[in-house]
Formats: structure tokens, sequence, C-alpha cells
DNA sequence: TTGAAAGCGCTAACAT
DNA sequence: ATGTTAGCGCTTTCAA
């Protein structure tokens, strides 16, 4: 008590006592354990080497005063956080992509656990600076920031390097983008194996549905279906629509089944393309698969149960999700330096009656015998 | 110049000048601009009387220098982080739930626009403390939470609620939780109101997929669909299933239609009983909308395209995020003190064909003719 | 109109 | 084994 020394007592003296029950600070812990702020911050973060019981002591009194260290402080002193930014590509208004609701809610979702189990976590950030009059990203203190997407040539990203954050990225950067390290899939294998998948299963012709957006993803997956068709000796026949436009997807699955070159087997890029083409199919008297062979890039189970499930092509955000939160946690800590700073994450083709001419066993028993069997 | 100060002048040559460079401090803009880090202060946060050449010179400064104010020394100072906490219930071990994605992300969407409008940035938090060996909570300085589906007496928000600091909550709280406001759909008027809407399409014996979770939402729908079933005298035929496991959802909804008392009209709380529930109708060789009426509880798109397009009652989660946004950030700074503090969000049923007896037209015409006619 | 100085609450280096 | 002290970088009285 007598230790506790006059600085805390004055001020609890005269700043405490006539305001209303504040929050407990450090002092407060100290001055009510008879020790000193020190010993409060040692023992309550494991440091130092206090006896027990003098540890347990201080840990009982900041539990009965309901003691919170203040995030604020900590940070300013130790220069950490614990903060990790995440970002994602903006269309219009809106944070994100309407199309990437499924990918963007899982992937987000991963990191989400991966942060908070190493102690972190996320905030979400836009990804065009100066969005609002005030800008927040100079209203928060981030360790690191995880890029969803980035653009060619990305200001945030400069930005962010330039202050000597780490920044990870899902999705590679495009040319010279300084980034910490990315991960990504493998997207023109993927699509080749589709295509492969879909000319085994009997396609003659196959068409893309492709987006207008330049990001990489639909630059790379375009490319590698063109440089596919080249090989084949096949015309493309592909349809591009504005990606973030839901209505639009509808249009372009439309426009490509009523093209006089209608392909007997399409691959769509974005999430919706499954419904909307199996829509346009029924419009159009086509049978799926008979007449038209079906894969689209998917991570929603919808596709499990359609009439028919339709082929879909997993990106596995969950991996992804995961691995760039711990590239980026690495590199805040300085870990594991010698780990290689691109990973490359394996798609899951998932293959389902769409795309296969030669099971189409359309008839399925029921689980189990209902009443009326 | 001269008026820089000792201070500055000796803390630049002995800590500064042979690191690395690092970020620049307000006390080197000061130096630079020949002002008081006070002016820089005032400057750039468009605080005090100064002129107008003062400020354009000082901003001028600051940029070239690549200043950027430290969030954490802000906050510090201030008490404000412009930091809110988004907090969702947890099933196992992952932040939310799956059957849940299209609603959380719509509204998280929601919630994100609207905070960053106002100069606020959402931090993703678990709903379960101490998920980590760190507590994350404990490491970040938060002016307010939004808890979405708060449990019957959640120890997070009672513990913030100690820390006086505003909590507001995505759907009512149960009993006494303290929470500052709330937003949330009247879930027993839209089950009504479903239930009415079946029974005009000619339903006879109405059938509830529902959940075996206690919260607000599930519970308020089970008892209104009871209520309804005791008032109109059917007897209840409802399947429970723990929503957060999407094989239970086909399981039930397969047991759901195997009862010697099927149902002509099943109504599903969550989104993705209506794929499940169609396909179990074509196992055992049921016509949508002929021998079974359906509706569920969706924000996903796909039901506009399913076959046939399924009835959908949404939730509005964009306008909830908003909402409890809005509300959130108006208790933090202590405007609209007169606003309500509990807001009903009306909801909206998309009616589609599965639930319509009397219009059957399953012939529809290309939104324009192909090639082929 | 501008500047000096006092901390915000904490951690870490350095006593004792 | 424990305490004293010096800041982290900023905002905010108060003084000039």
């Amino acid at each position: 008590m007598t230790a506790a020394g006059k600085h805390q007592v004055s001020r609890t003296d005269t700043t405490r006592r006539r305001s209303r029950p504040v929050r407990a600070g450090i002092r407060d812990v100290a001055a009510a354990a008879g020790v000193s702020i020190t010993t409060v911050s040692d023992a309550l973060n494991g440091k130092g080497r206090l006896p027990d019981a003098t540890r347990r002591h201080v840990r009982e009194v900041a539990e009965r005063l309901g003691y919170r260290p203040s995030a604020a402080a900590r940070t300013l002193r130790t220069g950490k956080s614990g903060l990790i930014g995440l970002t994602v590509t903006t269309y219009g208004d809106e944070p994100f992509t309407f199309t990437e609701f499924a990918y963007f809610a899982e992937m987000a979702r991963a990191a989400t656990s991966a942060a908070l189990a190493r102690g972190y976590a996320l905030v979400i950030l836009p990804a065009t600076s100066r969005l609002s009059p005030v800008d927040v990203w100079s209203n928060v203190a981030l360790d690191g920031t995880v890029v969803v997407d980035p653009a060619d040539d990305d200001p945030v990203v400069r930005e962010l390097a330039r202050q000597g954050l780490p920044v990870v990225s899902d999705g590679r950067p495009a040319g010279s983008l300084p980034v910490t390290a990315w991960v990504d899939n493998d997207h023109e294998a993927a699509v080749l194996d589709i295509l492969d998948h879909l000319a085994a299963a009997g396609a003659r012709r196959i068409g893309l549905l492709t987006g207008t957006t330049t990001d990489m993803y639909t630059r790379l997956s375009t490319s590698a279906y063109l440089d596919w068709c080249a090989r084949i000796g096949q015309d493309p026949v592909l349809e591009a629509y504005p990606a973030h436009d839901p209505c639009a997807g509808a249009v372009a699955a439309d426009r490509l089944l009523a093209r006089p070159d209608r392909p007997d087997a399409v691959y769509g890029l974005f999430d919706p393309n499954g419904t909307d083409l199996l829509a346009a199919a029924r419009r159009y008297g086509l049978r799926v698969p008979e007449d038209l062979l079906l894969v689209c890039c998917s991570e929603s189970t919808v596709y499990a149960s359609t009439e028919p499930p339709v082929t879909t092509l997993s990106l596995k955000p969950r991996r992804i999700g995961t691995a760039v939160v711990q590239l980026l946690i690495d590199a805040i800590e300085g870990v594991n330096q010698d780990q290689p700073v691109e990973q490359v994450i394996p798609t899951e083709l998932i293959v389902r009656t769409s795309s296969m001419r030669r099971s189409p066993r359309t008839t399925v028993n029921p689980p189990r015998s209902p009443g009326q069997g």
C-alpha cells in the first residue's frame, strides 16, 4: 500500500473521486494490490520473474476491479495493434462484388478465424481511399493488410508499402506491385483442366461466359481459354458481361445460347452463371447434359441440388483466406522468413451430372422409402 | 525554423538520423514547416483560427513528407478510435453460420458502407471471448459494437455494457439484455403473412422446416406457426434440424415430405431450404406448385431462376445493417438522442411460381427469339 | 495568431 | 523481486 507512491494516490484523489465510476486504470490496480504499475503490467502479461503468489494476487485484484488494459496505450507504446486490414476491390459504392459473395464470405470467414487464432482481428476497409470525408485508413493503426484482387497499379497497396507495412494479396499482383507475398490458384491450369474434361465428355464446341473486367482472374482464365481454342483448332465462342451486375449475367447466358454457332458445352467464370445457364437452356429447350454440358466456377452448395446438379470448380477460398493471413502474420512477426512468398492453392473440380454425358441416370432413388413408395 | 524548438531538433538528431527512413511524425512536419506541432495539428484537423496561407503551407509540407498521423496516439488522446466491433454468434469454431451466409454477407456489406460513410471502420470479432490464448477483445479500442443475434444472456454484451460501451443488436435481445438499441423484423407477422398467402393459394396442410437452435428468429417464427395452426385448427407438421449443418437440412426436407401426414405446402426458415425442398419434391415425384407449394426465407437470387422459381421472404439485411450502424454511431456521438431505440424493418415477400397454384404457365417464351426459333 | 507544456495509459530500460 | 522513470505521438488547455 505505502509503496504505491504519491503520484497514484494524488491522481486518484484529484481526478477520479468526483467523476462517475470510470474504467479502472493500471494505477488503480497497482494501488489496490499494493504494488507498482510495473508489477501489474508484468503480472498480467506473463512477463518478468514474479513469484506466482504476486502474479495471482494482482490478477485477482485486476479481475475484481474489472480492469481492462487500454488497447490504444499499448499500441502507442509497443507499435503493434493486433489489427489487420482487409480490403476488397470496389465496384461502384459497394465494398464488394455481388457475384463474389460466396467466395468472399468463405474467404473472409477463414481469414477471420485464422487471424483470431493468432490473436489478431480483421478490420474491413475500402479499396478506394478517401471514400468518406475523413480517410478511414489513417484512423486505424494496422500491423499489415490483406488485399483481395489488387488492381493493376493499386494505389492503396503502393501507399501501404511506402509506409513499410506488410501487404499480402489474394490473387497474384500485376506487374511490379510491391506485395510482401501472395496466394492464388493456378487459374490457367484450372481452365485447361475443365476444357479437357468437357472435351472428354464429348463436347465439340465449348463456349465461355466471361467478364468485361480486367482483373487477373478474368484475364488469365480468358486467355487460357483462347490458347486452348487455338491449340485445338476451335473458334472461340465467348460472351463477356460486367460481372458485378447480376442481371447482365442472365442476359449474357441467353445471348451465348442464342448464337448461330451455339456451343454444346459452356464454362461460366462466375458463381451465378450456373443457374443462369440452366434457365437459358430451359428457355431454348436444351437438355442438360444431353444437349449442353455445363460447368461453372462457384463456391455455392446450391449446385448440388439443382436439376440437374451442376459441375463446379471451387477455388478453395477457405484455404486461401487461411494462407493469406498466415503469410501476413508471419511477415508481421518476422517468423518463417524462409517461407515462399508465393503460394499456389490447388482448385477442386466437383463433377456432377451437368457435365457427365456418359451417365444419364435421371432417375434417382429417394434416400429412404416414403410412405407411398 | 528557429521557432521549431530545441526538443524536436535534438530528438531528430539522436533518434532519427541513423535509423532507416522511419515514418515522419508531427514534429518532423512542424520542423520542416517552421511552425509548432500545435499549428500542424490544427492545420491538418481544420481546427483553430489559422490563416489560410499557414494551413496550406503546413498541409503541403505534411504531404511532401508523406506524414500520416498515428491513429494510436490520437485514440489515446481523444478516447475515440473510430472502430466499431461486429460480432456474430458462433457455432463450433467458425465465426458465423453457413446457412446465414447470404444474409450476413449482405448485412455486413451494408453495415460496412454505412460505417465508412461516417468515418468509422468495422472490426470483426468472435462472439465468444477468449477464443484464442490472448483475448482479442481487449486488444482493440472500440467506440461501440454491433451484435448479430445476441444470445439470451450474452456475456459479451453484458461485459461491453459494463464498460459503458454502446451496443446495438441485429435481432431483438431476450429478457433484460442491456443493449443501447436494436433493429429487427417482425418475424411473427412475416410468418403469419406467409401462412395466409399459402392458404390463399389453396394449401390445406402447411408444414414448417425449422431449426433446433433457440435464437429469437427460430423461436418467434416457430411459435407464430404453432399459434396459427391452433387458430386455424391444423395439426402442426414440422421438422427441426441444426441449422448450421447444411447436410442436415437436406435430410430434414426429405423427412418432412416422407411423413404420413405429408403437407401440401411448406415454409422453410433457412436459406438453403428452397433447393433442398425442391430436390426432395423431385425425389417423391411431387410437382411444385401443383402438388406442393413452397416458400423459404432467403436473400439469394438463385431462387429467381430455379425450376420452378421459388417464392422467398427477404429480411432486408441491407436495411438492417445500415440501420444498426446508424443507431450505433448516433449513440457514440450522442446525436439523435430522441430517436427510437427499437427499429422494426418490414420484410418483403417475393412471390414466384412455387407458391402460385393459380398461374401454372410452365411454358415461358425466351426473352428474344433465338436463331432456331 | 501561434507556441509551450501537460498528459492520455501503458511498457521497457534501468535502478534498487 | 519490485519500483522509478522516460517516453510512444498526439490533442488540448492555457499563455504569450
